[in-house]
DNA sequence: CGCGATTTGTGCACGTCTTCACAAGCGCCT
DNA sequence: AGGCGCTTGTGAAGACGTGCACAAATCGCG
């Protein structure tokens, strides 16, 4: 099914030609496989096969070859993946083809971290805007943006078209945060408080914990270490472990 | 099945009593029960059922029973789990019976805001000590700890028993910090670098990538976005949105 | 001592994601 | 023009994860 997806094909059309909804677990892995297109088109590859694209992305063909079906691009049999074009697509389908524009709230450790973080910049995003609660905090400039107070964020939102929030707040805070970001028209936020955040439907909300993945982590090293020190069978080599126990696809389970 | 889980139930004994293995989506969600749980501990509860643990967590009761089933968690029906023994428990199977020892690689924006979170001090990790390659960065003193040169891993490893390596360098870096690290011993590594590692089989990577976070939410803006300017039916009203199309179940969808 | 209220643990059905395997399509070479 | 090798796109099967709904178990109260 589906031949025929993105009227005029190359050039997108203005308007919106409703989003073939995707799976999320195909969503979540786009963003990798664009990186990885980058790199390729960097490293001056015009066009890349399924399998050369999935090893860039740490995936297998198969998968790799229906989550593009999924968004009907159109590889061409026998060659690949035209780089450029499909860079474009899945720029398209992530919404990157215009800059978002980044509230981020709490400028503490991580935030000032965040802050400086080039990696936004150069991967479609724009920080519009920084705010903390802390009365000391607000003022310094950071990254060439000046902290504002959290109780400007309406007028600044006026503004500026924010389309993601940024809670990099400590936990208490977190939740009034997000109301307040809520308030102001923000759909998505993306969440570094070890806490959950309740939020209206419609609104998105993603959450990164540190602490979390080192205890994700600490289970696996906790599983391995028990399974050497009651050897079941033969080897003792700790590399070789019996094969569907160790590390089954982690690196990209995370997404997800 | 599965009745009699660690013989001696309350007082784990002293050996490793053979870890049932845990479907992985269970384990990432464990780390999220601790945390709930650690909170109601703090609040003063000795019990709590599955619905108020479940709301906690921010996940639903029936997912709850059955992840805490699988560890053969003893609950009392009618009355609910008991939160210090759950608590003992659940630290019990994620390995976090010991501080495990963390050395950081990268000290650099991420690095810097990395190593003086507290978050991991708190939650049954120790940051045991920083790297980096970049000479002019060694010798700093952040947060209690002295930045070694990367070269001094092999010898630092043999004093402290590194548990789990981060890695928070350019992404050019990572790949040969990762087989340094492996090379040393570590078998779980976290990720924050914006690339792919190989690693060999029994070693575990986990990866954080900030900017792929951002893009999986500019995708749901971008479809929230061309649903509302496309209108099918009715409601104009935007936290209305037709249900099934609003937010799934994000919040979790994430540790996956 | 028995009964009802409550809450866990789980069998079952459903949906989602993954993987295999192969037909269809494309370009190139002869 | 024809055939051959390569690569995509996809049907189908299997693995995995989720959620419902209910039986079994426990407590407290009369």
């Amino acid at each position: 099914m589906s031949q025929h997806r993105h009227p005029g094909a190359p050039g997108r059309a203005g308007a919106v030609p409703a989003l073939p909804d995707l799976p999320e677990a195909t969503v979540a892995r786009l963003p990798e496989y664009l990186r990885a297109l980058h790199n390729l088109a960097d490293a001056g590859h015009e066009t890349v096969s399924s399998e050369g694209l999935a090893g860039a992305a740490g995936v297998n063909s198969a998968k790799l070859r229906k989550d593009l079906s999924h968004l009907g691009s159109y590889g061409t049999r026998g060659v690949g993946y035209d780089v450029a074009l499909l860079i474009d697509q899945i720029e398209f389908v992530l919404g990157l083809t215009q800059r978002r524009a980044v509230a981020l709230v709490g400028v503490g450790n991580l935030g000032h971290a965040l802050a400086g973080y080039d990696g936004f910049a150069s991967r479609g995003f724009r920080i519009a805007a920084l705010f903390d609660a802390d009365a000391s905090r607000v003022g310094e400039m950071i990254n060439g943006l000046v902290v504002r107070h959290i109780d400007e964020l309406p007028r600044v939102a006026a503004e500026e078209a924010i389309s993601i929030g940024v809670i990099a707040t400590p936990a208490p805070a977190a939740q009034a945060v997000a109301e307040q970001l809520v308030a102001v028209g923000v759909t998505s936020i993306l969440n570094f408080a070890p806490c959950v955040l309740s939020v209206p439907d419609g609104v998105d909300v993603r959450k990164v914990d540190l602490a979390i993945e080192l205890q994700i982590l600490s289970f696996h090293e906790h599983r391995k270490a028990s399974l050497t020190a009651l050897p079941a069978a033969g080897g003792s080599a700790l590399t070789a472990l019996p094969g569907g126990l160790a590390t089954p696809d982690t690196q990209e389970a995370i997404g997800t």
